[in-house]
DNA sequence: GACTGTAACCACACCGGTCGGTATACTGTC
DNA sequence: GACAGTATACCGACCGGTGTGGTTACAGTC
């Protein structure tokens, strides 16, 4: 699975930078965005403020690189996910994607971090916005992908379900109380790959 | 379609009181609840701050009449989507709640109000959470009813899996910049209601 | 080793503005 | 009088962000 439009830092964290990096991740998918003030990160990160716009710059691009870093960390996660249940061929690629869902939300209490600064940067051209849809979209095009090289008919609608049912069981776990959403994803998920038409 | 949980005002609002709370409606809709400030509100209602808070009591409070509101838009629309398409039985129900989403969505360019609040209001124990909550459950309990009186099995999972479809399509509207979301939902439930065993 | 320059960080104060909320005196209508 | 609302000022806290003087560790040069 390539990661294609993470980009690589343009240089190294400075151990404060690191801290701060670390306490903003935290706080903001805990507590949120912008119940979270830098005050707060700063100290939680046991720098002075000054030390905290001296690395980012801005609150803004804290969170960007706050989205960032966490795009990463899926990425890394899915990546060990599909290294560890091996799946055979496309089809169980996707499948995999799902069942790895239940180990993610079993650490992300408060569903989708992407879903929640989308929400709460508001503005659609935040600088961190192309983060968050090109995380998406990039599931997405893999869904796509591993459809058409199973074979499948009709690859883009087959996707566009998928996402459906990846998105609903993130919103669905947190908003609708369902904690067994992920499980019920994987088998919709399973039974729409089995009926769907080939090409 | 009964509205269990949703129940009537105390009392009447004044006319200031209304339109404070249609002002709020509209910008904690398109702003969002923490950007949006009493100070705004009151200016856009045309009123002062003490007359929001003689009204209102606090912006919580506030909060929780807005959704409260919207949970009552949204099902007046519903009922009057369902009186307009006139669906035959239980499946057609179901499938007529996936057509008005579509409708919903052309009007919510900002997604689900329930959802954006969820995730605004961060606190599991604000006072506002048990009507969203209780939107999405009730949304779920409708499933299992219609299902049921179509004779299917398993309406549970059944239920669940279309509740992923539909919150799927609110989200992926949104965030994944996913125009024909509420489309793909529709088809989807109604291919998987075509499909599901009756019992 | 002595010296210099640099990067990173600290402690602290400060800025103008906003936040949710409160208090007081007053007006108008029924 | 009861009720609703106005105009205005105020409160403490918080908001994102900036400025100043100082310290420390390190690298490079002589």
């Amino acid at each position: 699975m390539e990661r294609t439009g993470v980009e690589e830092p343009a240089k190294p964290l400075t151990a404060a930078g690191e801290r701060i990096l670390t306490a903003a991740s935290t706080l903001f998918y805990e507590q949120g965005i912008r119940a979270v003030g830098v005050d707060a990160i700063a100290m939680a990160a046991e720098v002075t403020k000054k030390t905290l716009y001296d690395r980012f710059g801005s609150k803004d691009r804290l969170i960007a690189a706050y989205l960032d870093r966490r795009n990463r960390v899926w990425h890394a996660f899915l990546d060990e996910q599909l290294e560890r249940r091996r799946p055979g061929g496309p089809e169980e690629v996707i499948l995999a994607v799902f069942a790895a869902l239940t180990d993610w939300l079993a650490e992300s209490r408060r569903g989708c971090g992407f879903i929640n600064a989308s929400v709460e940067l508001a503005a659609p051209d935040h600088p961190a916005m192309p983060v968050i849809v090109g995380q998406k979209q990039w599931l997405r095009a893999e869904f796509v992908a591993q459809a058409r090289l199973a074979g499948f008919a009709e690859v883009e609608e087959l996707a566009d379900r998928l996402l459906l049912l990846h998105e609903g069981a993130l919103v669905s776990f947190r908003v609708a109380a369902m904690e067994h959403a992920p499980e019920v994803a994987e088998r919709a998920a399973a039974d729409l790959l089995a009926g769907w038409p080939r090409g």
